[in-house]
DNA sequence: CCTCCTTTTGAAAGCGATTACATTTAGTTA
DNA sequence: TAACTAAATGTAATCGCTTTCAAAAGGAGG
């Protein structure tokens, strides 16, 4: 591979001009500039990553990472940090897709080595990292919920679940039950609140958060129509965390001869790609993903480059109405 | 940041020493050992990601490239690539998750930079880059088709495709449509070869080949829908390129009064997470997708560090039998 | 024609590591 | 005790680039 060196000698210049010819070429003279480039051309020439970096203190690398990356609103985010990263001229540094093998220490390492510059971490619900303290002095911006004190994007899950529940309200729907996961607390939260608020009951039976694990999705869905069924208290509708959970509901309640939404409205959450294939088609809760990914990468790049950032940044979500609620 | 010299004085010994202490332990005295550590624990040392690689020949980062994020095969080949990229101490760099805006040459130049050692592309099927001249000396493997002559590892079409096509005569299917996109131009000539191995009859009229855009695949099954509806010609089975095309052809079919599976039979491909959710479970194929990306991962790095690989590694399929078929 | 800017270029230091080679130290052996 | 070897450490070159500082060249003004 060629070097600045082999280019400075076929140029018949010196290797500050052929530097100067890449990084600041108004200051060299027309016809160098051209012999430069003919030269490097020639060659095939392409800087060295690691030698520039080596001097320079910013890399141009920001490393991502998320919880899970089969989840579309994750992937989403992922696309958003993406797509803004690279008009900065910002190249990505996947960190572990999934966050159960996760080591963040390993990733601070990363950043402190200047094989990147920062991080952007979805955080996912509730899912507490151990700060780490070497993590104190990198830069980092978090996705829905704070970490260490650092920036972060978030959407108001209060606003948005309160928002499903007065619109099943507005349908006549009383009796309103809850499914989501462990890791959907704040949801879970949301969702008590926006009964409170809309002067309703919250009955603990008719609510379920279930187990950790993906896989446990359908057979979550599954106990929660058995034990509804077992008990004899039928919800009128059902508020899920997510649009996989709703499907998988959905599933089961037709199944036992349950219509959908006639005898119980269904929403979900997160509007992914598919929501609208299902039987019924899923009403759920959009959220801004590909703007909250946007607006972390922006954020973190502003914080590399030393400029001042806000403390957080909260997005709106909005309904999308199909057939399940 | 500390650097090497700084840890050198702290514990009174050199430069070389401290690099020692750190690449190649072993030659240096259990005391020295010790003093370095200490030292450099102290002062929070890390070594400089961009000098250490400027000495080296490999940087121990690889390139991903995938069509489409969206999509559950991509994602599964990625966490392959992650997972095993990761026994080997090798980090990922993203490459764009659209393959629309994707610029190849952008990550050529990423490689000959050395900012990267190679790269994994998986190309999707029949999408054709033009081949990059500058690409032709830096480690490549791709998956799912060949791509100037570099590594890949596959899924044998013809096969899954195959496989299906008997279970459905073995159901005594025997009109059988297809429905699947440009793109999936090889499931579609595996389909007709299927069709001939099992003595059945190919009728254009029950095939569609749509657009390709990712929008327009509810729309793509519902024009197909129509159409047999239009010309009156049901089959009694409808194979599809993918599940997510399966799913909008079964809610269109029974948005229609037509009853699936007893009036018509359809399969998916892929085993999307979500197949089983849908109603009826959609029957489809299953493909080693992490497994691939593993493999893809194994192939590259083994080039990069120098070994011989193998032209081409064929993956089997497993179909997955639920509701729909 | 001389002096003083401006523009353009070059020389050389330095970024933070690795590593070949040289040197020192300690331990064996005759 | 001299001679020799092995182990541990240090010296210094080097990787490929950026950047400061100095020098050279080309005008402009007097």
């Amino acid at each position: 591979m060629p070097s600045i060196k082999d280019v400075a000698r076929e140029a018949h210049v010196s290797i500050a001009t052929v530097s100067r010819v890449f990084n600041n070429p108004r200051v060299v003279s027309d016809e160098t500039k051209t012999k430069v480039y003919f030269a490097a051309e020639k060659l095939g020439y392409t800087p060295n990553f690691s030698a520039k970096t080596l001097k320079k203190s910013i890399v141009g690398t920001m490393i991502v990472i998320v919880p899970d990356i089969s989840n579309t609103f994750f992937i989403d985010i992922v696309r958003g940090v993406q797509n803004y990263a690279e008009t900065r001229g910002y190249n990505i540094l996947m960190g572990r897709f999934d966050i159960h093998r996760f080591d963040l220490q390993r990733y601070v390492r990363l950043v402190k080595s200047k094989a990147a510059d920062g991080m952007v971490i979805a955080i996912g619900h509730n899912r507490h990292f151990a700060p780490v303290p070497e993590a104190k002095d990198i830069p980092i911006v978090t996705i829905e919920e704070e970490f260490m004190g650092n920036p972060y994007v978030y959407i108001d899950n209060y606003q948005a679940i309160n928002e499903i529940v007065e619109y099943l309200v507005s349908k006549k729907r009383k009796r309103i039950g809850f499914l989501g996961f462990k890791s959907e607390r704040e949801r879970f939260l949301a969702f008590k609140n926006a009964l409170m608020k809309n002067k309703l009951e919250f009955d603990e039976e008719l609510t379920k958060k279930g187990a950790e694990s993906g896989e446990a999705v359908y057979t979550g869905a599954r106990e929660y129509v058995e034990r509804i069924l077992r008990i004899g208290k039928i919800p009128d509708s059902i508020v899920c965390a997510s649009d996989v959970l709703a499907a998988s509901v959905i599933k089961w309640l037709t199944k036992n001869g349950l219509r959908v939404p006639q005898d119980v409205a269904v929403t979900g959450f997160d509007n992914i790609e598919v929501a609208e294939l299902f039987q019924p088609g899923i009403t759920t809760v959009e959220q801004p993903r590909e703007t909250m990914g946007r607006e972390a990468a922006r954020l973190l790049i502003n914080k590399i480059e030393g400029h001042e950032v806000p403390k957080k940044i909260a997005f709106q979500t909005r309904i999308v109405i199909r057939e399940s609620a």
